[in-house]
DNA sequence: AATACTAGTTTTTGCGCTAAAACTTACGGA
DNA sequence: TCCGTAAGTTTTAGCGCAAAAACTAGTATT
């Protein structure tokens, strides 16, 4: 049984299909259609069963209603919690989102946006997982609206919405360092990300600023993974750090792991803060000080930020840096 | 500057557009397109930077590539694990998926599923937030290929996977009796899902089986807010239970929270257990025993039974129950 | 020499819709 | 009477593509 199309309706109704087409998309009003027509119209429809058919509206008309969202992994329940503030959002402007994780692979990145824009997407919200452009620039970029979200990338000059790292990271380091601690080990995340790279510049700025000289720096990825493996070869070193920065709290979740395993207590034996925050750090056997961005903030700038973009509304600006909060818990031991 | 069409790369190379388009598609080989014209179609495409107009290929061949995947909301680290498997495994069958969350509403629910179909999706995988199915049947059912994930409607026989959440609540009801505990709250959550039913249908089973009368079930919802009211509610009462049974870890988050609040530990005042693992639920303060589903499993057989559908291969069976397997913490106090 | 086949290609059609332009009727005013 | 205008509607065209059918040489087979 073939589906209903407006052909069908005009059939059914006597009325032409520009008729039905126009009721249906409730451009009754600025055509001036009939009451009786109007009405005729939306019962047929509801009766034969009508679905609009989208891919056809798109073709005629260019328009797509979807946008993009594409995110490193759900994993990270930042991208998660992001990812579902913006969704909503998306969708509360009358637009559907196609959703992408890149997996913190640029080829894959390549790939889905390549498939992306031939499906006419009318904006994009990206947290890209490199440094390169090409893929963005060379496609349309002029073209498509596109929103950077937490990461951006540094020659492309796009729109963009994160938390101010560096801030951030010199505001967690200078709480260490006031705490007593001299010898902090930093666990950081994708190295060629921006966020990283603006919390280890706060990291180490915060460093020198105190005169110390022991810039300590390793790891390279935002997984559990990374934060246990570095934390266990920290440990068996003869100067075992008295503190860790984690750049994440999946970071942070492998160096609870890792200490664990080898008996040493927060704050007792080593202290820990942590960026991102996550409901349960403030359950923890010892509640864990961390650096919480503004998830729904950012979530709602970036949104906005692309709605002008699509609706040629002058953006109020192009970038925006929101402030973190540290929220003080209990991992970090007075020296 | 408009975007180039096969049309223009047929004019460019002096071939029809038929041609083009089976070389476009990789069916070159299979309409014995010569090697020549291949090559040169390729190369046009690239030089004229083509991008193909996937509204016009679905509008043409009625495959939209497209797989629709429905969720309660994102924010649940759950479900985030879950959307993330599975639109992994989606990608790498070359579908591209479109990401809608229900927020536990069911209008919303149904708006998006009338969205939906306008889009032609040719799959979905759906965690329904509620057992009014009349938008899911009446729409197309019998043509578009469903697989339930976690939660499904009783009436309406569609292949669903989720984890055996009977068993699992009937065994950490069981723990919980094992270790002495007669007094026991279970805080369930959204009242209309299978899951949740089931759950509660293990915990009093198991209730009876022990020969206890008290059966104390509270709450609705699988959110903090909840776990926390309800848990507050319990400790005003002269009888506070002995032990909790969150029936998410979400609900466990609040009673964490109402638990810490008037200063009563883990397990010495009051023993816990919820369902849903979540990495962290093993460094809190005390490390909670937990119901762990198998999330990866849900989802590859999910996705296994939806491409078995789109596929016409028959399917191995229409529903899987897996296992849930207890992770012991140190949340339960032997009385 | 007629036939059959193969390789390589073109022609045609129309999917369902929307935008643009054009048309019709009725009515009120100069 | 003629015209302008508003209200309500139709006609036409074509977006870009893929499926179906058909066509053209050239080569092999009988």
């Amino acid at each position: 049984m073939k589906r209903t199309s407006i052909t069908d309706i005009a059939k059914a109704t006597n009325l032409s299909i520009s008729t039905v087409s126009r009721v249906i998309n409730g451009k009754a009003r600025e055509y001036r259609i009939g009451e009786k027509s109007q009405k005729l119209v939306l019962e047929t429809a509801k009766k034969l069963n009508y679905k609009p058919n989208h891919a056809a509206a798109n073709l005629r008309s260019g328009k797509s209603h979807t946008i993009a969202l594409l995110i490193p992994t759900l994993d990270n329940p930042f991208f998660a919690s992001l990812a579902s503030k913006i969704n909503n959002d998306i969708r509360e402007e009358g637009y559907t989102t196609i959703l992408s994780e890149s997996g913190e692979n640029l080829d894959r990145e390549k790939e889905i946006l390549k498939n992306l824009l031939s499906r006419n997407i009318e904006g994009l919200v990206m947290v890209p997982c490199g440094q390169e452009f090409d893929h963005i620039l060379g496609l349309e970029s002029k073209e498509l609206p596109i929103v950077c979200v937490d990461r951006y990338i540094d020659e492309l000059d796009l729109p963009y919405v994160s938390t101010d790292n560096y801030f951030g990271a010199y505001e967690a380091t200078e709480l260490l360092i006031n705490s007593g601690h001299r010898n902090i080990l930093g666990i950081q995340g994708e190295l060629q990300s921006i966020p990283n790279q603006q919390r280890a510049l706060g990291f180490t700025a915060a460093l020198k600023d105190a005169n110390i000289d022991l810039v300590n720096l390793k790891g390279d990825s935002f997984s559990v993974q990374n934060g246990y493996l570095e934390t266990k070869l920290a440990l068996q070193n003869p100067d075992i750090p008295t503190a860790i920065f984690a750049f994440s709290n999946t970071i942070a979740l492998g160096c609870l792991k890792a200490l664990k395993e080898d008996q040493l207590r927060i704050p007792e034996d080593v202290s820990l803060i942590c960026f991102d925050d996550h409901p349960f750090l403030e359950f923890l056997s010892t509640p864990i000080t961390s650096v919480a961005q503004p998830v729904s903030d950012i979530a709602r700038l970036s949104t906005r930020f692309l709605f002008s973009l699509i609706n040629k509304t002058p953006l109020e600006s192009q970038k925006m840096l929101f402030k973190p909060q540290i929220k003080i818990r209990e991992s970090i031991k007075k020296m």
